[in-house]
DNA sequence: TTAATAGTGTCTGTGAGACATTATGGT
DNA sequence: ACCATAATGTCTCACAGACACTATTAA
């Protein structure tokens, strides 16, 4: 039960109109043809936009992700992370709405996709690809999530665990550029990530050339 | 006029409890003291604690951090950016409340203090000055401040505009030292810094030693 | 045997760190 | 003349980029 309290401008804490609290979710994932992906569900409008819910009383921000990511695109087990608040006051035509935009990291095979109510998109080939522009300025809720994605991708061994393990340093770096969508140096690439790794005593095998060690996470550090 | 809207719960928008939704600033500063601080202001308790405020209606929470900085603390002339939500459900006793954290820089100068109303605390020694420890979570949100006006420091030179211009590199130095709170390399630094300034043709004087020369912040990039 | 890929060794250029040297003011 | 600080030159080490070379499998 709030307590009464009186602001400076002595009006009750409970007088005041509130906004209305939304999140919206970029769910990124790499596709099988090693492209950078966003899940864009079907709006009420007839339109595509991002997965979204309004907060409900005494949840946290990241069980509202959670739930309207399971209710509406059927997408289970994730770690959301928050980006940012969008409140400008006329960005929702249903009224006084702040969205609080997360970005969240799933496997493509998570992605069990009903094509009547959700997609995968190309990150790169949005705009190409939409008949209209996303409302509610979900196109920037995407570009931040992208460069999130891309930064953390930049210092660590495939952070959103896309890849299944045990897999080789050539499947991760392929993955790291889907996500950077550009060639990465592969001897660089093998500098900075196979410190991070833990090695198995397996190789891979069916291919040709030369067997690949296979590597899982780094445990610890 | 908010349009009437139905969830996937098929339950109106408008009937759904709402969140108050507040702000607090971190405003940081570098001290005659070369140290760095941060702003508190008495809370209605008698403790400290972030100055922050409840957003009003179709107000940005841009707009209520500098008005919350100019009624609480008669600060003005500001450049906030958001850090985080802060939506544990408990966190506030007055009822439901999220709280969007802020950070901003202000030149010392500018922080006129009323001993009474405001006080400007080290951040390096927050616990051992406080009498109580800080309500909401606001240690947490001082610290993620803390670590982003780091970040920015250690990429360009003053960009909170502590420092008066013209000033020399030596001083541009000191004030970075005493935001990371540790001692810089001049080597590195001026190595850093010097092809972002605009140089003057002025030098420094009446003190010991070698004039130093004069520079400006960059005007373009 | 050949093609293909994995993995190793090594050369080079760049930049951070460290420090010596020179420049130029005040005392 | 001497001291203090600014500014510059340069040595060394670490590492990214580049690429040659070896290793190991399938076809």
């Amino acid at each position: 039960m709030p307590i009464p309290y009186r602001d400076s401008s002595d009006r009750l804490l409970t007088d005041y109109p509130r906004p209305s609290v939304a999140v919206d979710t970029a769910v990124l994932t790499v596709t099988p043809e090693a492209e950078l992906g966003v899940l864009l569900v079907r709006s009420e409008a007839g339109g595509w936009r991002l997965p979204g819910t309004f907060l409900h009383p005494g949840e946290r921000l990241v069980d509202a992700v959670i739930r309207a990511l399971d209710v509406k695109a059927g997408v289970r087990g994730l770690a959301p992370r928050q980006l940012h608040v969008f409140d400008e006051p006329d960005r929702d035509d249903r009224g006084w709405v702040l969205s609080v935009a997360h970005l969240d990291v799933v496997p493509f095979d998570s992605l069990a996709q009903d094509p009547d109510r959700a997609t995968i998109v190309p990150t790169a080939a949005l705009e190409a690809w939409l008949p209209a522009p996303l409302p509610y300025g979900h196109a920037q809720i995407i570009a931040a999530a992208v460069a999130e994605l891309r930064a953390e991708y930049a210092e660590r061994p495939d952070p959103g665990g896309l890849l299944p393990e045990p897999f080789t340093l050539s499947s991760l770096r392929r993955l790291h550029e889907a996500v950077a969508s550009r060639r990465l140096l592969p001897d660089s690439f093998r500098r900075l990530m196979q410190p991070q790794l833990a090695p198995t005593d397996d190789v891979s095998e069916g291919s040709v050339g030369k067997p690949a060690r296979l590597f899982r996470r780094a445990p610890a550090a």
